[in-house]
DNA sequence: TTAGGGTTAG
C-alpha cells in the first residue's frame, strides 16, 4: 500500500513562513515538552497530514469491507442458484425417469408392430428386466416383440436366454422352445447356456422326455456338450418329483462323462432326501460329499438341520449343528429360522428364546421368515394375544407381511374360534396386493369349515374356481384338494343330518322363519356336497371317519354347536353344486353362480347372522346359559394334511376327524366385539397399504384414498367438536367421532368444500390417528429445527428445513399433511395431546397417537391369564418380550443415532459459519493492525522529515549569522542585517 | 441385467 504523502518543508524555505518560527526550539536541542493542548502549528500541520492519512487508511477499509461484503453477497448468491440448478436437475432427472416409467408402463398394453419403432434402448430393456424379473412371462413377451420392431435392435443371445429362463420357470416350456428356435432363426447359434436354460424348462415342469431328449443333442453339439450345471439341473428336477431311478443314471452317465458333481450337485441331493425323510441316503451323499473332496457349506448345513428339525429330530439337529459349525460353517439368518421353526413346531419355547437371544447377541435382524416362524409358534401355542403383538412388531419393522402369515393367523383364529378376526385377516387381504395361493385358500375353507361357516367355506370354493387358482404342486394338487372338498363335506353332511332334525322342530314351531330358511339352505349345500363324494368315489357310508360324522350327527350331538350361518343371498342363489376344477368328474355338474362370488366376500357385512345355538339344540349344552371356554384342540394329534387323504382310514386320522367334529362342544356364547379401532388396532395399516403398492383388483369403495380436500375437513371438523365445550370434553369415542362424522358430512356440501364422500365413522377416526401421527412427528422435527437456529433464516426457511430434516428422519418419506398440520398446529387440544405424548416417552411417543393407548406387550396386571399359559409358552414370551425391548431400545438407539447425526450435522453447519465470521474478523483485525502500523511509519517518516527540516534551517541560521555584511552589497547587507537582528532578538526572549 | 440350490403357512 502507498504511503500517505508528507509535505516538503523545502518549498518554504526562500519566504520566512510561520514553521520557522518553531525552529529555535530544536535549534539549542532544549527538550521542550510539546503542550498538551495546542500543538506547534507545524505539528498540527503533521498531524493534520497524519489524520487525512488516517482517514483515508478508514475510507479504504470502508470500502474493502464493503467489497468483501459484496464478495460475500455474490458468492451466498451463486451458491443458492448452482443449489437451485441441483434441484431443478434432479427433478428434470426424475422426471425423465417418470416419463420413462410411465413409457415402460404402456409399453406391454402396445400391439407389436403398431407401436413406435424409435423408443429407447434403456427403457424397452428396463421394461423387460422389470417384467422378467417379476416373472411376468406375457407382459415380457410382449415387451420383447416391441423390442424386436425397434430399429436399433439386434439379436443378442443373452436375451434370449434370460427368457427362456423366465418362461422355464413359469412353467411355459413350449414358449420357451419357441423362443429357443426363434434365437436359432436370427442367427444366434444355441450354445451351452441357452441349451441348459431350455433343458431347465422342460424338467421344471415334469417333461423329462424332452429335457433327456435335448440332453443327447446337446451331447451330439459341439461345443455345447452338457456340463454339471446341466446336470445339476436335471437331478433337481427328478429330485423335485422323487424319481430317484433317473437321478442315479443321471450321476452315472455324470460319472462316465468324467463330469464331477459340485457342492451345488451334492446340497440338491441332501436337500431333496432330507425332504423326502431319506436320512439313511442324505448322510451316505453328505460322507460321499466329504470322501470327494466337495466342500460342505451353509446350503448343506440348513438342508440337513431343516431335515432332522422338521422330522421332530432335535436332538440330532443339534450336533449337526454343532459339527458343522466346528467344521467352519457360519450359520446365517436362514438357519436361525430353521432352528427357531423347528424348535417351535417341537414346542421347546426356551430353546426358541435361546436362538432369538443369540440372534440379537450377534445382530441378526428378523426377516419376514422369522417372524412368520414366531407368529405361527404363538399361533399354534394358542396365544393369540401375542401373535397379534408380533404381527403388530412386524409391521412396525416395516415388514410387510404374506400370505405365509396371513394362513398362520387365519389358522389360529379358526383354531380359536375368531371368526370376525378371519373376516379382519380378509379385509387385510383385499386392501393389499399380497398374492395369495392355494395354500391361503386351503387354510381359509379349513377356518371355516372349524367355525362352521358353511356359506363361506363354499364361496372360497367357488372363488378358487374362478380365480383358476391352480394347486401349485402337481403331485399334491389331488390329495390337498380332495383333502379339502372331503372336509368341507363332511361339515355339510353332519349339518344335513342337523337340519332335518331341526326342520322337524321348526315344522313344529317355525318361529324363525329366517332360520328356517338358513336350514333349508344349508342342507342343499350339503345335499351337493354328498353328490360330490359321490362324484369323486368316496362312500361316507363306506368310510370309518365320515360314518363317525354322520354318527355324530345322527345322535344329536351336534358338530358344530356355534354354527353361525349368514343369510347370504349368494348361498341361496347360487347352485350348490362344487364346480372346483381339479375335479373333472364333478366340473360337469358346476352350476350358474351370482357374478359377485368372491373369496373376501365377508369384507361386505353380512346380514345378522343366525346363532343356531340361540333355541336349544338336543344335545347342546350351551343350553344352560354358562359360559365356558372353548376346549382346545390339542395340536400335536394334527396330522400333516398331505398325508390326511391317504391315511384317512388310521386311527390317527379317526381321532383327528373325532376331534374336528366334538371340538368346543361346551362353547359358551361368548360375546365378540364389534371391529372397534380401540381394542382392534391389528390391521390398522390398511390406509398404508393402500398407499404402499399396486392396487388390487377388487376394491371396496373405502380403499381411495383421502384427499387434500377431506383430510383439511376433518381436521377442522376434529377441531370444532372438540372445542365445543358442552360436548367436547370426556366423550365416548365412538360418540366423539360420531359427531365428527355427522359434521364432516354436513360441512362437505357447503363452499369452500362442496364434495362428495362417503366415508364413515371408522374410517374417518383412523384417518385421523394417520393425520395425528404423522403431524405429532412434523411438529417434533419442527422442534429439533427451531432448537437450534441457523442465523439469518427466517420462519418459512425453517418450515422447510424441517420438511427436509422429516423426509432424511422418515426414510425418505415426505410430510405431505402441510394442509393439516396448519389447521391443527396452534390447537390447544393438539398442543397439550403432544405435549403428553411427549413427556410420556420422548420423540417414540410422539409418533405414537394420542387416543388409545400404544399397543404394548401383556403387562404384568394381566396375571390370571399368565397364570393359564403352560410354563414354557411363558418363557418364550418372557425372551420374546426381553427380546423386543431390546429391539425396541435398538430402534431407539437408531432413531437416536439419526437425530444425532442431524444435529452433527446443523452443529457442523453453524460452526462453519462461525468459523467463517471468525475467520473474517480476523481478517479485518490484522488488517487493521497494517493500517495502524503503516500509519505508524508514517508518522515516523514525517517526524524524520521535520527533523531534517529543522537541521536545515538551523544551519541556515547559523550561516546567516556567519556572514561578513560589510562584503555585501548595500541591498543583501540591509536583508541580512534584518536577519541577524531578528535571530539575536528571538534568541535574546 | 446370459444356465443350477435354501428358510415360514395347508
Amino acid at each position: 500500500m502507498a504511503a500517505a504523502p508528507v509535505a516538503s518543508p523545502f518549498p518554504t524555505l526562500p519566504s520566512p513562513s510561520p514553521t520557522l518560527s518553531t525552529s529555535p526550539r530544536r535549534l539549542h536541542g532544549r527538550a521542550v515538552p510539546p503542550p498538551a493542548a495546542a500543538a506547534s502549528p507545524r505539528e498540527q500541520q503533521q498531524q493534520q497530514q497524519s489524520a487525512r492519512g488516517a482517514a483515508g487508511a478508514g475510507e479504504s477499509r470502508r470500502r474493502r469491507e464493503e467489497e468483501q461484503a459484496e464478495a460475500a453477497a455474490e458468492e451466498f448468491e451463486r451458491q443458492r442458484k448452482e443449489e437451485v440448478n441441483r434441484k431443478i436437475a434432479s427433478r428434470k432427472a426424475l422426471s425423465i425417469i417418470l416419463r420413462r416409467e410411465a413409457t415402460k408402463a404402456v409399453l406391454d398394453k402396445r400391439e407389436p408392430g403398431k407401436g413406435t419403432r424409435r423408443l429407447l434402448p434403456r427403457t424397452v430393456l428396463e421394461a423387460l428386466h422389470d417384467r422378467v424379473a417379476a416373472l411376468r412371462w406375457e407382459s415380457a413377451l410382449k415387451v420383447f416383440e416391441l423390442m424386436r420392431d425397434q430399429v436399433w435392435y439386434r439379436p443378442y443371445v443373452g436375451i434370449y436366454i434370460k427368457l427362456i429362463t423366465m418362461l422355464g420357470k413359469c412353467k411355459q416350456p413350449g414358449k420357451a422352445h419357441e423362443l429357443f428356435q426363434a434365437m436359432v432363426d436370427e442367427g444366434c447359434a444355441p450354445n451351452l447356456e441357452s441349451y441348459t436354460a431350455l433343458v431347465s424348462a422342460y424338467s421344471r415342469s415334469g417333461s423329462f422326455d424332452r429335457a433327456f431328449s435335448l440332453l443327447d443333442q446337446m451331447k451330439a453339439t459341439p461345443g455345447c456338450r452338457p456340463d454339471v450345471q446341466t446336470y445339476s439341473i436335471l437331478i433337481k428336477s427328478c429330485l423335485h418329483a422323487y424319481d430317484f431311478d433317473r437321478v442315479k443314471d443321471l450321476l452315472e452317465d455324470m460319472a462316465r462323462a468324467g463330469i464331477r458333481p459340485n457342492t451345488v450337485t451334492y446340497n440338491t441331493l441332501i436337500d431333496a432326501h432330507g425332504k423326502a425323510g431319506r436320512f439313511a441316503e442324505m448322510e451316505s451323499t453328505l460322507l460321499e460329499m466329504l470322501s470327494e473332496d466337495c466342500k460342505p457349506d451353509v446350503w448343506t448345513m440348513n438342508s440337513t438341520l431343516r431335515a432332522f428339525g422338521s422330522s421332530g429330530q432335535i436332538e440330532t439337529m443339534e450336533s449337526c449343528y454343532e459339527k458343522f459349525q466346528a467344521s467352519g460353517i457360519s450359520p446365517n439368518i436362514k438357519t436361525y429360522n430353521i432352528l427357531l421353526d423347528s424348535y417351535g413346531k417341537a414346542k421347546m419355547y426356551e430353546k426358541m428364546g435361546a436362538v432369538m437371544e443369540y440372534m440379537q447377541k450377534y445382530y441378526y435382524s428378523w426377516t419376514i421368515v422369522t417372524y412368520n416362524v414366531v407368529i405361527d409358534a404363538f399361533g399354534r401355542a394358542g396365544d393369540l394375544e401375542q401373535m397379534e403383538y408380533i404381527f403388530r412388531l412386524m409391521k412396525s419393522d416395516r415388514i410387510k407381511p404374506n400370505c405365509v402369515t396371513l394362513c398362520s393367523l387365519i389358522r389360529a383364529y379358526g383354531r380359536a374360534d375368531q371368526v370376525k378376526k378371519i373376516e379382519t385377516v380378509l379385509r387385510v387381504v383385499e386392501n393389499s396386493d399380497i398374492t395369495l395361493d392355494i395354500v391361503f385358500f386351503n387354510c381359509l375353507v379349513d377356518a371355516y369349515g372349524r367355525v362352521g361357516r358353511l356359506a363361506e367355506m363354499w364361496d372360497v370354493l367357488n372363488m378358487m374356481k374362478e380365480e383358476q387358482i391352480r394347486p401349485d404342486k402337481q403331485a399334491n394338487a389331488r390329495p390337498l384338494a380332495v383333502n379339502n372338498l372331503i372336509r368341507f363335506s363332511v361339515s355339510a353332511i353332519v349339518v344335513l343330518e342337523s337340519a332335518k332334525r331341526k326342520g322337524r322342530r321348526h315344522a313344529v314351531d317355525a318361529r324363525d322363519e329366517a332360520a328356517a330358511q338358513q336350514e333349508f339352505t344349508n342342507a342343499r349345500v350339503a345335499a351337493a356336497m354328498r353328490e360330490a363324494l359321490y362324484m369323486l368315489g368316496v362312500n361316507p357310508r363306506q368310510h370309518s371317519v365320515l360314518q363317525a360324522a354322520v354318527a355324530a350327527a345322527s345322535t344329536g350331538s351336534s358338530a358344530f354347536p356355534r354354527m353361525v350361518l349368514p343369510d347370504s343371498p349368494r348361498a341361496s342363489t347360487c347352485n350348490p353344486v362344487p364346480g372346483f376344477h381339479v375335479y373333472p368328474q364333478a366340473s360337469r355338474l358346476s352350476g350358474e353362480c351370482s357374478p359377485d362370488v368372491s373369496v373376501v366376500a365377508p369384507s361386505t357385512p353380512a346380514p345378522a347372522p343366525i346363532d343356531l345355538n340361540a333355541t336349544p339344540v338336543v344335545g347342546g349344552s350351551s343350553s344352560g346359559g354358562t359360559r365356558k371356554r372353548a376346549r382346545q384342540t390339542p395340536a400335536d394329534g394334527l396330522p400333516d394334511a398331505r398325508n390326511l387323504f391317504e391315511e384317512m382310514s388310521s386311527a390317527v386320522d379317526e381321532d383327528y376327524m373325532q376331534n374336528l367334529i366334538f371340538e368346543g362342544e361346551d362353547y359358551g356364547l361368548e360375546e365378540e366385539d364389534e371391529c372397534d379401532i380401540e381394542v382392534e388396532p391389528l390391521f390398522e395399516d390398511e390406509l398404508a397399504n393402500q398407499t404402499a403398492g399396486p392396487k388390487p383388483k377388487r376394491k371396496s369403495k373405502h380403499t381411495k384414498a383421502y384427499t387434500a380436500a377431506e383430510d383439511k375437513l376433518l381436521c377442522e371438523c376434529w377441531r370444532d367438536i372438540g372445542q365445543d365445550p358442552k360436548t367436547g370434553a370426556e366423550q365416548k369415542h365412538s360418540t366423539f367421532w360420531t359427531r365428527v362424522h355427522r359434521e364432516f358430512h354436513e360441512r362437505k356440501k357447503f363452499p369452500p368444500y362442496q364434495f362428495v364422500s362417503t366415508r364413515g365413522w371408522v374410517s374417518i377416526s383412523r384417518r385421523w390417528r394417520m393425520i395425528q401421527q404423522e403431524c405429532n412427528k412434523f411438529c417434533a422435527t419442527l422442534e429439533s429445527v427451531k432448537a437450534r437456529p441457523v442465523s439469518g433464516i427466517g420462519v418459512q426457511d425453517m418450515a422447510f428445513q424441517a420438511l427436509e430434516a422429516f423426509k432424511v428422519q422418515h426414510n425418505g418419506k415426505c410430510f405431505n399433511l402441510s394442509h393439516c398440520y396448519r389447521v391443527i398446529k396452534d390447537e390447544e387440544k393438539f398442543k397439550a395431546q403432544y405435549a403428553t405424548l411427549k413427556a410420556r416417552g420422548g420423540k417414540g411417543a410422539v409418533e405414537d397417537v394420542g387416543e388409545g393407548e400404544p399397543a404394548r406387550p401383556r403387562g404384568k396386571t394381566n396375571s390370571k391369564k399368565e397364570d393359564k399359559r403352560d410354563a414354557a409358552t411363558n418363557a418364550l414370551i418372557a425372551s420374546v418380550d426381553g427380546m423386543m425391548n431390546k429391539k425396541d431400545s435398538r430402534k431407539e438407539e437408531r432413531r437416536r443415532f439419526k437425530a444425532e447425526q442431524m444435529d452433527v450435522f446443523m452443529e457442523i453447519q453453524r460452526r462453519r459459519l462461525d468459523l467463517d465470521a471468525e475467520k473474517q474478523a480476523k481478517m479485518f483485525e490484522l488488517e487493521a493492525e497494517k493500517q495502524a502500523k503503516m500509519l505508524e511509519i508514517e508518522a515516523a517518516n514525517a517526524k524524520t522529515k521535520a527533523k531534517e527540516v529543522a537541521l536545515a534551517s538551523m544551519m541556515t541560521g547559523v550561516e546567516i549569522m556567519k556572514v561578513d555584511l560589510n562584503a555585501l552589497s548595500p541591498r543583501k547587507r540591509s536583508w541580512f542585517k534584518k536577519m541577524q537582528a531578528d535571530m539575536l532578538k528571538f534568541d535574546d526572549e
